[in-house]
RNA sequence: GGGCGGUUAGCUCAGCUGGUAGAGCAUCUCGUUUACACCGAGAGGGUCGGAGGUUCGAGUCCUUCACCGCCCA
């Protein structure tokens, strides 16, 4: 006997071993050989991460996906595995280290990557734990690591082969480069974030001029928001139009504190608007700059050193054009100042010259290192490229094309944008964690990029003639480098392995937006150089998960909702059912913990729905849905057959909060709601055929029920699979590698229209009572003043009526009772003879109600039936509608006119 | 500055190609009916952000404005 509670935290561990122990998500299984494939690679959470609710939402989809269509018989490969998130876990061991008083440096290279594989090995495998606590279906057995051999390989593979296609480069530019991490970091990882600041006007002395602060000819003003950067000026730009500054262009200025010459050019990128309408152009320092001293010849002068301090000392391109003037000493003493330190100390000193103008408050925005939070630095250094711009190509017409489609479609459109102005994508960092790079330097720089050492000794000494030293590059890969390759890597790709020929392409991608750049897009474009087909036919973009205020959870703002606390209040049932039915196409989450506990209930209310099922021996038999007899098991047959119609049509769309809601609605309102309640007066009456085809077919539509939720709510749906399995015929699978509700011909309109009526009969005379407020224990008699068929229906249902309707008896008349109150049922009336029992007044209050709504209805359709053009322009169909809605309403009309005169008539 | 999305019942949200607004939760009333109070029955509650327009007809299409959110520069 079951428990009148459902409880996960005693089913969930259970039921999770008994598929790993079936292997039910192993893909490849030998009775699906010929099965269609259907693969999903996970977007590979970071191995040092831990589940939050992102991944609980992105995950639950999938998971959705891949049960619906192992249930649906096809070979589903749900492909699993971490990244190795370079900064991200070489900061977690540093961390670690520190604590012991230890530094990666003094390590050493090959013993800190050693810790960091103790590391891994030790804590890494939290999130796939995580996982499967939400009951995630994924091929456990190939899990994979995007710094696996096999990964590895890959990537190694695609670096070379791309370096010999020219689509990998080194080059010297500036990179967003961070301070404290000492690395290149890609666009991407920068966080642009909007900061309060200050816009220093200096006056920069003209050459051949006495500086004098109050006299305006002998200098120009230029504008910044980083003055330290100053020591590094080798140009100020104005506009060509601008007349202000016409007259000097062609001459130098002299950069105060250092005495550089500077030459003042005319440049487009300077705004006459902004500032003073002139800049200064610090070639080294500035993304902008950059270009333009490339444009006017201006040469970089670096005055950082890499962790963002002044360099100056032994600084041969800042030292040369520095006049030994009288500032020189107190310049020269920033030395290994922190920038933000010498910031201060450089504007004191101008501003002792009279060289600041004024100061402006400025609200501007300041890239940030999106994983150390610091202010970054662009930085010249030399970097690995991917020339991106040439693989977008591909990438862009797979998806014009309609190769990849996203869902919702309007995604594209980001895709797009961000493909079609795409830059060159730098891939190397200064870590140790990560791919190496397949680089080796001769002496003279000479550079030989092959698969291993031996080969690059080999082409360097076919290049050279002879043996030479090399040294291979220090840098590591982008994470998002291998996981670009992710979709075949995984399949063991550079090899041509079976599972690479029948998993590739995979079927759907499901992630979030912010998602598309770092790995959509360079998934297609790597999937489409390598493979010369698209990774994936689909991309499902899911909405993001924010609190119940609508605030993106952060740690930093407290309102995380951890989704294993839900898990454990709740079950995983709860929460994926939650996430299920709140992932409307396009649309944010808002999640509230009333919501998870509202589905939890719901978990309760169909456990129960099993109990009673079992209480009232409903169990399995082998049974033949279409050879039902009876109206009501016909009814509700026909009822699941188009809920797992609408679910099916659902989930192939990817609109999984309809799915969703329309399992709910089957089973609560419908399944529970009234079939359980019909079917009590014939479980509880005497044996014979009736009782038997219904036990039989609640415990088949139950079954149906397991099934259709299972992609839902796994764990609920395999425990009571498992338990209604211990009676009847043996259960030949799992629920999970059961087949997916097959219910085509059993729709019955016939069975409708009779257990349609009993419900709105029931409903009608609960909501009198209601209203007229008869007593809930009071039973009532009822008249019906019906044609012989419903007389029929009456007499089969009788007994359910009185129950659900709380009637002392039914009887038949031609006309009402006088006194009555009435109702009207699907055109025919229904009284209750309720005289002395209730106040007739109200009685006629309630009708004089229903006929003014009546009424209104009349006059409505009167309205669009009596324009012309209204029946001219609007379809046939919709114009006879009209007409039979009329005819409804005004024979109801007439109904209730003659009950207000019976109603006289009683008084 | 460019782009995307949102604004529908007290709250959270559905509403496909235009045909008289729905769900869950919350609220109120009633209920010890033999699955379930994590329940059952019933009820109230919306001029669909504002203003124009197209149309016989607009929550749904177009224009515009306002506010909120996100992405990119």
């Amino acid at each position: 006997m079951l428990e009148k509670h459902y409880q996960p935290n005693e089913v969930e561990d259970r039921i999770y071993q008994a598929w790993l122990n079936a292997g039910a998500f192993d893909s490849g299984r030998p009775e699906r050989k010929n099965a269609e494939p259907y693969c999903i690679v996970i977007p590979p959470p970071n191995v040092t991460g831990s589940l939050h609710m992102g991944h609980a939402l992105n995950n639950t989809l999938q998971d959705i996906l891949c049960r619906f269509e192992r249930m649906r018989g096809k070979d589903v490969l749900w492909q699993v595995g971490t990244d190795h998130a370079g900064i991200a876990t070489q900061m977690v061991v540093e961390r670690q280290l520190m604590e012991k008083q230890e530094h990666r440096r003094t390590l050493g290279r090959e013993k800190f990557v050693e810790r960091v594989w103790e590391w891994k090995e030790e804590s890494g495998g939290t999130i796939i734990r995580q996982l499967k606590r939400l009951g995630a279906s994924c091929d456990w057995r190939r899990e994979r690591f995007t710094m696996d051999d096999g990964l590895s390989k890959a990537v190694l593979e695609v670096f070379v082969t791309l370096h010999k296609e020219g689509l990998i480069y080194r080059d010297k530019r500036l990179v967003n480069w961070d301070p404290k991490l000492l690395t290149a970091i890609s666009d991407l990882e920068v966080q642009q974030v909007e900061v309060k600041g200050h816009l220093w006007h200096l006056r920069y002395p003209l050459e051949g001029k006495t500086f004098n602060p109050e006299d305006p000819s002998t200098y120009i003003v230029v504008a910044t928001t980083r003055p330290e950067t100053m020591l590094g000026d080798t140009g100020v730009a104005v506009h060509p139009d601008d007349e202000r500054y016409k007259k000097l262009v062609g001459k130098n200025a002299i950069l105060p504190l250092v005495g550089r010459k500077i030459p003042i050019v005319a440049d487009e990128y300077s705004d006459p608007e902004k500032g003073s309408g002139a800049v200064k152009i610090t070639p080294a320092h500035d993304f902008n700059d950059f270009e333009v001293g490339r444009r006017h010849k201006l040469a970089p002068i670096n005055i950082m050193s890499e962790d963002a301090r002044i360099w100056l000392d032994a600084n041969e391109a800042f030292l040369a054009g520095a006049a030994k003037g009288p500032d020189l000493p107190a310049v020269l003493a920033l030395h290994a100042k922190d920038r933000f330190a010498a910031r201060k100390e450089i504007v004191a000193m101008l501003d002792a010259k009279g060289m600041i103008e004024k100061i402006e408050p400025n609200l501007h925005t300041v890239p940030h290192g999106d994983r150390s939070g610091v202010v970054l630095e662009p930085r010249l250094t030399d970097q690995w490229y991917v020339d991106a711009k040439k693989l977008a190509v591909d990438a862009l017409k797979a998806v014009k094309d309609g190769k990849t489609i996203f869902v919702p479609k309007n995604w594209e459109k980001t895709y797009f944008d961000w493909l079609e102005n795409i830059q060159p994508w730098c891939v190397s960092r200064q870590l140790w964690w990560g791919h190496q790079i397949p680089a080796w330097y001769a002496e003279d720089g000479e550079i030989f990029v092959e698969r291993t050492e031996e080969e690059a000794k080999a082409a360097a000494k076919k290049h050279f003639g002879r043996d030479v030293p090399l040294k291979r590059d220090e840098d590591v890969l982008d994470t998002w480098f291998s996981s670009a390759l992710w979709p075949f890597s995984t399949l063991g790709w550079p090899d041509k392995t079976p599972e690479l020929k029948r998993y590739y392409p995979t079927q759907v991608l499901v992630t979030g937006f912010d998602i598309i750049f770092f790995w959509v897009a360079r998934m297609m474009m790597m999937g489409l150089h390598f493979m010369k087909q698209v990774p994936f036919h689909t991309v499902y973009i899911h909405a993001l998960v924010r609190d119940e205020r609508g605030a993106k959870m952060s740690k930093s703002k407290g309102n995380v909702i951890d989704p294993l606390h839900l898990i454990d209040d709740y079950g995983a049932d709860a929460l994926r059912f939650t996430l299920a039915a709140m992932a409307a196409q396009g649309r944010d989450i808002k999640l509230s913990t009333q919501r998870v506990e509202g589905y939890r209930n719901f978990a309760t209310k169909l456990w129960n729905a099993a109990r009673f099922a079992e209480m009232n021996g409903a169990a399995r038999v082998a049974f033949d849905p279409k050879s039902a007899k009876e109206t009501l098991n016909q009814w509700i047959l026909g009822e699941a057959a188009a809920t797992a119609r609408e679910v099916t049509s659902a989930i192939e769309a990817y609109k999984f909060n309809d799915a969703a809601n329309a399992v709910y609605r089957f089973v609560w309102s419908v399944f529970c709601g009234w079939y359980v309640e019909l079917t009590k007066p014939v479980l509880t009456g005497p044996d014979g055929a009736a009782k038997n085809e219904t036990r039989a077919t609640a415990a088949f539509v139950l079954d149906e029920i397991l099934k259709l939720l299972h992609p839902f709510m796994p764990f609920l749906t395999e425990e009571l699979w498992r338990v209604t399995g211990e009676t009847g015929p043996k259960r030949e699978t799992l629920l999970a590698l059961s087949q997916w509700p097959k219910l085509e011909g059993l729709e019955n309109e016939k069975a409708e229209a009779e257990i349609g009526w009993l419900v709105d009969l029931i409903s009608a005379v609960r909501s009198v009572r209601s209203e007229m407020n008869v007593p809930a224990a009071q039973q009532v008699p009822l008249v019906l003043v019906a044609a012989k068929e419903t007389r029929a229906r009456a007499e089969r249902w009788g007994d359910a009526l009185k129950r659900l309707a709380r009637l002392s008896e039914i009887s038949f008349a031609d006309a009402p009772p006088s006194g009555s109150v009435q109702l009207l049922v699907r055109g025919e009336v229904a009284a209750m003879p309720l005289k002395g029992v209730v106040d007739l007044a109200a009685e006629r209050a309630r009708l004089e109600k229903e006929l003014a709504k009546v009424d209104a209805d009349i006059e409505r359709v009167d309205k669009k039936l009596g324009n012309p053009k209204f029946v001219e322009n609007a379809d046939e169909e919709v114009v006879e509608n009209e007409r039979e809605k009329r005819e409804e309403a005004v024979g109801r009309r007439a109904k209730i006119l003659e009950a207000v005169e019976r109603l006289k008539g009683a008084a």
